[in-house]
DNA sequence: TCTACTATTGATCACACGATCAATAAGTTG
DNA sequence: CAACTTATTGATCGTGTGATCAATAGTAGA
């Protein structure tokens, strides 16, 4: 599989070899996680020095709070496209939390929880899951707004909804990560909990 | 501070020996989290040579998982004991949550969201977070069972009503880790989220 | 074609990790 | 007091980490 034995890399250009590195370190962490965007490690994804790298990331921690950044947008943007083509405010949030929860994006749910705890050290990626973390909220904390705008929801707090509603979310994947045993059923209740934040009746939510 | 120079550790018993160094883990996992818990961290914890500290364990894979078992154990006792003292289920339920997310325990957030991450490296790990996870979602359960017999509340699954409920709470402490700014309000919407999932009347749980 | 530039590399350093082992010294027993 | 047991240690090994630097080789421009 791996080439023990590597001969020469192909010589690039700079722009080039710097995506280049960005993309493995973003492969390596949706494979093996944070924990293993090393120098040598995105290195051999490359197949190519581990010098290399180090001369292309001013230092591992600033590599590592990119890659969680670049991943954690990426997966905010589809998920913003996707929920778009629904019509109300109450089918964009159910389905956001269907597609948040239907354990299609576990690997990235590793990312997060790595970076909760990485993030004790690396000050550059504590600063970047903050910020992405407030990208999340202000994204569902519109759709909330929204809501409320309509009449459909009720709630005297949309920030403060939307933010236990990802706290929701992020807990219950974290939870399906290690005992993958229970996961097939998370999602079905959620819809219950976020009804009664939002003064929803009982099961409206779950309606075409 | 620090005592850069040791000049010898007083001899004692292995039994005293050994039940020093898991409480020295255990400090030092409550201080600096789990991947603190290394030879050299908890040797220089006891004051003591680190090859003392492998001499009395047989692995630090096994060290780590006991420490983190012995830290969440003691955690589930504790808010037992405390919620065993109210009434009713309703506003055991209540008390669980508030004592839960009033950020007092974030010390063992950390040890819980580091256990989901090193669990994928360590095995021993693993098997003991899904274990301890499953005894707080009995404890979780029985309330909840409680409150079905007696008519507060309206599930027709419990296990999967206690297991989310944790999810949330710990998803709710985990984000708190990072972005303490908002932590101040958590636990107070978490109760409409949960009166939802009960069949609760808006409001009902936060009542005396 | 020759030169200047620069992408790439091998070698190496300092550090922290887990782990092992022979040697030592503090108790304990005879 | 001697012999034995064992708690404790220093030294050491192998591995993995981030980081630096002089040397090399491929490329583009004069």
């Amino acid at each position: 599989m791996s080439r023990p034995a590597r001969k020469k890399a192909a010589r690039k250009s700079a722009a080039e070899r710097s995506v280049e590195i960005a993309d493995a370190a973003c492969a390596v962490a949706l494979e093996h996680g944070l924990y293993a965007v090393t120098l040598r490690g995105v290195a051999a994804q490359v197949d190519v020095a581990p010098a290399l790298v180090a001369h292309y990331e001013p230092n591992m921690d600033a590599l590592v709070a990119n890659t969680f950044g670049t991943i954690v947008a990426r997966e905010l943007a589809e998920v913003g496209e996707l929920v778009a083509e629904r019509e109300s405010p109450r089918t964009r949030l159910a389905l956001l939390l269907e597609t948040l929860l239907d354990g299609s994006r576990d690997d990235v749910t590793l990312i997060w929880v790595e970076a909760w705890a990485l993030g004790r050290r690396n000050e550059a990626l504590a600063e970047r899951v903050r910020a992405e973390m407030d990208d999340w909220r202000t994204f569902l904390q519109a759709i909330i707004e929204a809501g409320i705008a309509s009449g459909e929801f009720e709630t005297d707090d949309a920030a403060s909804v939307a933010w236990q509603v990802l706290g929701m979310i992020d807990g219950l994947n974290a939870h399906a990560l290690v005992s993958w045993e229970d996961s097939g059923d998370r999602g079905t209740r959620i819809g219950h909990a976020v009804e009664g934040m939002l003064g929803l009746h009982r099961g409206v939510l779950a309606e075409p």
